[in-house]
DNA sequence: CCAAAGGGTTAGTTGACACTTACGTAAGAG
DNA sequence: CTCTTACGTAAGTGTCAACTAACCCTTTGG
């Protein structure tokens, strides 16, 4: 959720989400979206989208085909509606809060 | 929107959004609740939620009580929901723009 | 009034990350 | 094989933000 969470933080990130919501698109595609930004930019916005499994890649010949991951969505829609509710994780949260101020760089998902 | 997802994207910010959700506690509290922490960025962190609008403060005394605001986490996630599904008439016209920069390049080139 | 409790604010540091340019790599086309 | 297309990856840079330490407000009690 974390990832997730993180990666539809960023304004960019949820724009091209909103680009491959309904349909398969090429990488080169979705960067003539964004004449501000270069494409590596943008491979890289895909990569981490994929690694938070809001993304699915797809290959055909050189082309790179993205999609989004709507199932992922919905379940971290959902995980949200529950997040505030369940008293019972909060233990779990607190440690977790400290252990990302501790080990920044690492995450693992289960 | 912008605001509340950058806020939520922050673990301890949700820890403390999960602290408050259903109880209202003062900034102390909240602050214990984290040793690994100073307090200043316990209070920061408040800041960031009352600017986005997911707490709400109210004074007593010398302290001051701090409680979510479900509705507008509420409202965060209905407008999450609808984010990818509204603006779908650009996406064709992306579509046909790829389309177009095929052709053009496999047998004309500028 | 004065002092303490409760808590926000400021200055400064550090690490993460969104970007850039340059290079590397896989798969057709000629 | 060589060239081009289509993309990812590496390395470097600048900016932002999460944090700490020190300081500065309010409010209440004696």
């Amino acid at each position: 959720m974390d990832a997730a969470l993180r990666a539809i933080a960023v304004p960019r990130r949820r724009a091209i989400l909103r680009l491959v919501w309904s349909q398969e698109l090429a990488a080169a595609a979705i960067a003539d979206e964004f004449r501000d930004v270069s494409r590596p930019a943008i491979s890289q916005h895909l990569a981490v989208l994929k690694e938070a499994g809001l993304v699915s890649e797809r290959r055909d010949g050189t082309r790179r085909l993205y999609r989004a991951n709507t199932e992922s969505m919905a379940e971290l829609l959902a995980a949200l509606d529950d997040y505030w509710t369940s008293g019972l994780e909060r233990l779990r949260d607190v440690a977790e809060a400290e252990q990302t101020r501790k080990r920044q760089t690492k995450g693992h998902q289960p």
